[in-house]
Order: C-alpha cells, then sequence, then structure tokens
DNA sequence: TTTTTTGTTCGATAGTCATAAAACTATCAT
DNA sequence: ATGATAGTTTTATGACTATCGAACAAAAAA
C-alpha cells in the first residue's frame, strides 16, 4: 500500500469518526435543512446541547472538512463543504 | 424526529464507527480484491495483527452489517454484505 | 466604560475502543 | 486418545471520546 493510500485512509477514518456520533448526524441535518446560513449558536440550541460541547462538535466536523464556517462580527455562521460530500459520501446527504 | 429515523441513525452511526479504523478499511480492501473466499486467518495475517484482534474486528464488521461469515468444518468465510454497501455507502467500495 | 452576547479553551469525568496474551471450544489428523 | 489447527471469549490496559461547567476572549450594546 503506497504513502498516499495510507494518507486517503486516514482522511476518510476522520471522515467517519466524524459522523459516528448522533448529535454531529443532527447538526448537519440541520445544517442542510436550513435555506440561508444559521449561527453555530442557532445549531446547537435546536439540538440541545450546552455551548462548549457544540463548539467542540464544530471543530471535530470542520477537522474533517465536512463544515466550514464564517466569522461575522459576534456571530459564526456555518455550511456544509458539499464538495467534501460529493467527493467521499455521494448520495449521503439526500439519505439522511 | 420519528423513532424510525433514530434508529436509523443507530444504524448508520454503527457502520461509521465499523468503518472509522485502519485495520477495518484494509480488511475490507483485501476481501474486495479476493476473488473467491478467504478465511479470516487469511485475512488476519495479511495485514499483521494478531487473531484475537482479528476476530474482534470481524465482529464489528458483523454486528455493522458489512460483512457476512460462514463456517466450513475448521475454517470460517467472510465476504463483503454488497447489500449493505449498496444501501448505505454507494461507490464506497470502488472508491477504497 | 461597564455589561451582554457569542463562541473557544481548559479541566475533570465517565465511558468507549483497540490491542494482545491466555484460556477456552470445536474440529480435524495421526 | 493425542496433538495440531482455527477462532472466540476473557481479562487487562492504555488511549481516545463526549460531555459540561467554569474561566476566558472578542466584539457590540448600554
Amino acid at each position: 500500500m503506497t504513502i498516499e493510500q495510507k494518507n486517503e485512509d486516514q482522511i476518510k477514518i476522520q471522515i467517519f469518526k466524524a459522523l459516528a456520533d448522533e448529535s454531529r448526524l443532527e447538526i448537519i441535518r440541520v445544517i442542510r435543512d436550513k435555506k440561508g446560513e444559521l449561527s453555530c449558536g442557532e445549531v446547537g440550541e435546536k439540538i440541545n446541547i450546552s455551548k462548549s460541547t457544540a463548539s467542540y462538535h464544530f471543530k471535530t466536523l470542520r477537522d474533517a472538512g465536512l463544515i466550514s464556517t464564517r466569522k461575522e462580527t459576534r456571530n459564526k455562521y456555518v455550511k456544509l463543504r458539499e464538495d467534501t460530500f460529493g467527493k467521499y459520501l455521494p448520495g449521503f446527504l439526500d439519505l439522511l
């Protein structure tokens, strides 16, 4: 197995770990279903977790390349990274 | 969120957990690349892990519905469950 | 300039996961 | 029967994960 294959495996493993959690699946669903952008706080509120836990999950998803965040003044807005979902999880968002 | 959705989430989480491990990705690749069936021992040997660890990984994959095993006399033969991969991970095996 | 809002980081904790040696079970060969 | 082979289960252990409160930082509002 080549080095590149190993690196690709690590990327996949990070993605699968990020998806293997109920709260994070819900976070992804909430973002997907919202038409416009929404803030981290709004997402955390919807699924009823503490803000520190929410922040931890956002970091996990961001590190896995599944979401991106954009800071605007007080708030931080979050959206899905369709490129990653498209490349590694084709069809996943529709089935979720 | 309905009960059925929650159960579906749990299935997906179990699958993602099963896939979020380097040894198990290799196991899946070895099985995929082998034309005929092969035994648990053969797979474990190929990726260089102890037989107890191998047994643990096979159980994890079996519980997630990703492989099936068939016992024949002394040996236990393993194969991928294409139905599960097709339903939850379309295209995954080709990209792995 | 205080106070409030939004989010991150730290510290503690309880739980889960991967690993392998050792003991065990079942089957086959001598 | 005895021994060898193939896998599972048990037990122990070290590493990682999810959770939340508390302390912190940055920016806006009062």
